[in-house]
DNA sequence: GCAAGGTC
């Protein structure tokens, strides 16, 4: 599909580019010949692929890094002689990594490693090969990826691109798609260029922005968490998470709970003997066992009453045993640990040696089909000169090679075998070696062939059957000692011949268990499941060991540490299934679309981030279960966490979904000075949405308890107060709804989260109306306001006490209003608002307030729009606890004072809004 | 001190 597509565009391409690389150049430079540079994923690639274009006739050059060479050579490129510049990167050139101060684990809570900016860079140890890069591009004019054919390719294609174009930005790229790197699909690469595929660069970039986020969040809060909470235990413990470690840790755990749990059954059944001198043929009964000991011992008593066996059938038939398919890295991991006994870590290592060393064949591959193009006979040729299998390769040449072809490959490289012949190699290595050697000769050579023999016969109704083997042709046995077949002698047996068992018993026995998981195991699974590529399965496997999730009993199987157990156990226990297989599912599915261009990465990044940092604020909301499970299996009494201040996210509870982006939650936090606090979307930046409380807060924790108005589990917020900054009769401290419901609290707080919030495209806080005292806040003012005299008069001589003239304006205590300026340095600063008359130290000073003009504010001044709102006078005081509600609603008592033009209370005639 | 993916 891919290469169809880019085949399509091919020649609308080349004419784009080509003019464009004309207009691009003076006339000088495009009479001057073209310079292009190559460039492959590896040292290796480029230097084979440069062999097989400048057919040997190359100038290699050292480049800044000693392991990334240069290879210089003419060639024809779009019609034109060329200048070739062919040179390799290592892989990834670029990495993302958290920026500048956030790298440090103490510089923000593990939740914002979800939005913080990261940054794709060049590791110190590649910036040799971005240097080569650099210099090289700047006088070519046109660059050609040659990197492997795969996603992760296609990513490094494209850092290679970002870095090119830096300092050559007019550079024209295209991109050689290769199966694998032999002269005729090297020629075709570069006579069918195509352009480089973004899509599928964007998936893999989407995964790695993942993995970064969510393993450092998560492996941040834990350890940071539980080391604290198990300070004996784990004080000096990196407690990882990612993506593949905690899947591989599922595994042996599942493993070892399914053997712990097992319940073993008793079984019985009937076994049948017949000696002739040393030989013991065993029949076995066709039921195979029963676990119902009286029904079998019915059974068992019948064929004692008629002991007497008849032949039924005799057949002979051809057995097979197949040769093995080419050696893939995963086949390589999996033969060496269960018959080398070298660990799938160590085999990597070394097979990198051998490569490295020009004894094999690039040992991470996912092939086993020999392509066409590889001469498999010059290969044997090599190998024939060994005194253990020289005579079994001559063999092979002698039959020719005949390989039993497997059904994957990786499109890039060839299944491993040898490309050159040694015999001075020690030890592990040797073992390695010959191991790739027997395997390469035995897949080129023949099944082992055999001859079955089925013996059924009956007893008194019962029926059992034996089998013999002879073997006819040992064939790729010869040289391969790692699989076992061997001959199983019978007696010769007719059809319709009686015999009389030399023995004939009821046996018991009972179900076991399986057994724990081998590396081998392991592995499998993971690859059965997509955990990690066959390039990683062993570095995971790795890692759970050095982080004491799992150890190793005999050397061989697979257990649990108590580490791995408890975490395991813990997130089970939340219902987060974060060590189960599948919980990457939807993001397979997802990368895949993005590859195929029918969804954005910025999409899937978005809907990742938040699916996961939902888990990550449930986590530390019920992380106690943690805890739980760790300290039954490290037999340690949990220490109760104290949070520093550091993290102050470090337990982090939802209040409600936030109603901008309706994706993640709004939660609590505190303000970067540590001074007050907001609410704000866990989805920030990507949702700006955020509620700034005043400074008269100056403590506020999200409750366990939910708002019993409000439907959807708003979680309440308690409160703590400047002493006396709220209204006389407003208590300290309080637990209260922000949702709307609670109006009067709203309006205090001038906040309200069931809305938008007027800052909600802006990542700075509003600057606020505040006033001279918060006490100005009155959250009755709209509302129901007794006014018992019509008649204001003057009453002070403040400068801040004006005539009202007609607009009749009364505070609750039934007074006329005072009008009064704002002459604090706030945006506000002039503008005039009614209060209470009474002094402010008046224990029964009233908090009303009312703006005096009902011109706009300034965007950035605006209260939130509940403070203006009119309520028509309803009684909001459902949320307040029961001390305050009684104040509260005393505060009521009185008549309404309604505006004289729309009839409605709690505004005058002048602050109508149908004025 | 974090992940997983390339590679040396």
């Amino acid at each position: 599909m891919f290469l169809k597509r880019n085949q399509i565009n091919l020649s609308v391409l080349f004419k784009n580019v080509y003019q464009i690389h004309l207009c691009g150049f003076s006339n000088k430079e495009v009479n001057s010949r073209m310079r292009v540079l190559n460039v492959a994923e590896k040292n290796d690639a480029a230097k084979n692929i440069a062999g097989h274009l400048s057919g040997g006739n190359l100038q290699r050059r050292e480049g800044f890094s000693k392991f990334n060479k240069i290879y210089e050579f003419n060639h024809t490129f779009q019609g034109s002689p060329s200048t070739m510049i062919m040179t390799s990167v290592s892989g990834h050139l670029l990495g993302y990594e958290f920026q500048g101060s956030y790298r440090s684990w103490t510089s923000c809570s593990p939740l914002e490693l979800f939005h913080i900016p990261v940054v794709k860079e060049c590791p110190k140890d590649f910036l040799n090969i971005k240097k080569t890069l650099i210099r090289e591009v700047r006088s070519c004019n046109a660059l050609v990826i040659w990197t492997d054919a795969d996603r992760e390719g296609e990513n490094i294609g494209f850092e290679i691109i970002d870095v090119c174009k830096e300092v050559n930005p007019r550079i024209q790229v295209y991109r050689a798609t290769l199966s694998e790197i032999t002269k005729p699909s090297v020629q075709r690469a570069i006579s069918s260029l195509g352009p480089p595929n973004k899509n599928i660069s964007d998936a893999v970039d989407v995964r790695s922005e993942l993995d970064l986020r969510i393993g450092a969040a998560f492996t941040r809060y834990q350890t940071m968490r539980l080391q604290k909470v198990f300070p004996e235990v784990l004080a000096k413990s990196l407690i990882s998470y990612g993506s593949c470690q905690f899947p591989t840790l599922g595994f042996v755990v599942e493993r070892y709970k399914d053997i712990q749990n097992f319940i073993p059954e008793n079984f019985w059944k009937i076994k049948v003997h017949h000696k002739i001198e040393n030989l013991d043929v065993e029949f076995s009964w066709q039921r195979v066992r029963l676990f119902d000991e009286v029904l079998c011992n019915v059974l068992y008593e019948r064929c004692q009453e008629n002991p007497t066996a008849l032949v039924l059938k005799v057949t002979k038939k051809p057995k097979t045993k197949w040769r093995p398919v080419p050696l893939d890295t995963i086949e390589l991991e999996k033969a060496a640990s269960r018959k080398l006994g070298i660990n799938a870590k160590e085999t990597m290592k070394i097979a990198e040696k051998l490569y490295s060393q020009g004894f094999i064949s690039y040992p991470r591959t996912e092939t086993n089909i020999f392509p066409k193009e590889l001469n498999l006979s010059n290969l044997v040729q090599l190998q024939v000169q060994d005194n253990n299998w020289g005579d079994f390769a001559q063999n092979v040449l002698n039959n020719g090679p005949s390989p039993r072809q497997g059904k994957k490959s990786d499109q890039a490289h060839p299944p491993i075998h040898p490309t050159k012949y040694t015999h001075g190699l020690q030890d592990r290595e040797r073992k390695v070696y010959e191991y790739v050697v027997r395997h390469f000769l035995a897949c080129l050579s023949k099944d082992a062939e055999g001859e079955e023999t089925i013996v059924n016969i009956e007893i008194n109704g019962e029926k059992f059957l034996a089998n013999g083997l002879r073997i006819i042709a040992l064939n790729y046995l010869e040289v391969y000692p790692y699989d076992k077949w061997s001959n199983k002698q019978i007696h010769n047996y007719n059809q319709g011949q009686s015999f009389m068992p030399t023995r004939l018993e009821m046996i018991d026995g009972q179900t076991s268990p399986p057994n724990l998981l081998t590396e081998a195991d392991l592995i499998s699974l993971m690859d059965k499941h997509g955990i990690g590529t066959d390039a990683t399965h062993a570095e995971h496997i790795e890692t759970i060991k050095s982080r004491l999730y799992v150890g190793l009993e005999n050397n061989k199987y697979f257990v649990p540490g108590e580490l791995g157990i408890g975490l395991v156990e813990g997130y089970d226990n939340m219902g987060f299934e974060m060590s189960k297989p599948h919980l990457r599912a939807e993001l397979e599915a997802d990368l895949k679309k993005i590859c195929e261009g029918t969804k954005s990465p910025l999409v899937v990044l978005r809907e990742q981030i938040a699916k996961y940092k939902e888990v990550f604020i449930k986590t530390t909301e019920q992380v106690e279960k943690l805890d739980q499970s760790l300290g039954k299996y490290l037999r340690a009494q949990p220490v109760a966490f104290q949070n520093n201040g550091q993290h102050e996210s470090m337990t982090v509870k939802n209040i409600r979904k936030c109603p901008v982006c309706k994706l993640t939650n709004l939660v609590l936090k505190k303000k970067q000075n540590n001074q007050g606090f907001f609410v704000s979307c866990s989805g920030f930046p990507t949702c700006r949405n955020s509620y700034w409380l005043p400074p008269s807060v100056i403590e506020a924790t999200v409750s366990d308890n939910v708002c019993s108005q409000c439907s959807g589990g708003i979680k309440l917020i308690k409160f703590q107060f400047t002493a006396r900054s709220m209204r006389p009769h407003y208590p300290d401290t309080y637990e209260g709804c922000i949702n709307g419901c609670d109006s009067t609290l709203c309006e205090i707080l001038q906040v309200n989260i069931s809305r938008p919030s007027s800052s909600s495209s802006s990542t700075q806080p509003s600057n606020r109306n505040i006033v001279t005292t918060n006490q100005n806040r009155g959250p009755n003012r709209d509302n129901n306001v007794p006014c018992p005299t019509n008649n204001l008069s003057r009453t002070g001589s403040s400068q801040n006490i004006q005539h009202l003239n007609n607009d009749q304006v009364c505070c609750q205590c039934g007074n006329a209003a005072k009008l009064l300026t704002v002459t604090r340095e706030t945006a506000n600063k002039g503008r005039q608002f009614y209060g209470c008359s009474k002094p402010i130290s008046a224990t029964d000073r009233c908090t009303f307030f009312l703006w005096a003009d009902d011109q706009p504010m300034p965007a950035a001044g605006r209260p939130n729009t509940q403070f203006n709102n009119r309520n028509n006078g309803q009684n909001n005081y459902g949320q307040m606890n029961n001390s305050y509600r009684a104040r509260a609603v005393n505060n009521q008592s009185g008549g309404q004072r309604k505006c004289g033009l729309c009839k409605q209370p709690g505004h005058t005639r002048r602050n109508c809004p149908q004025n």
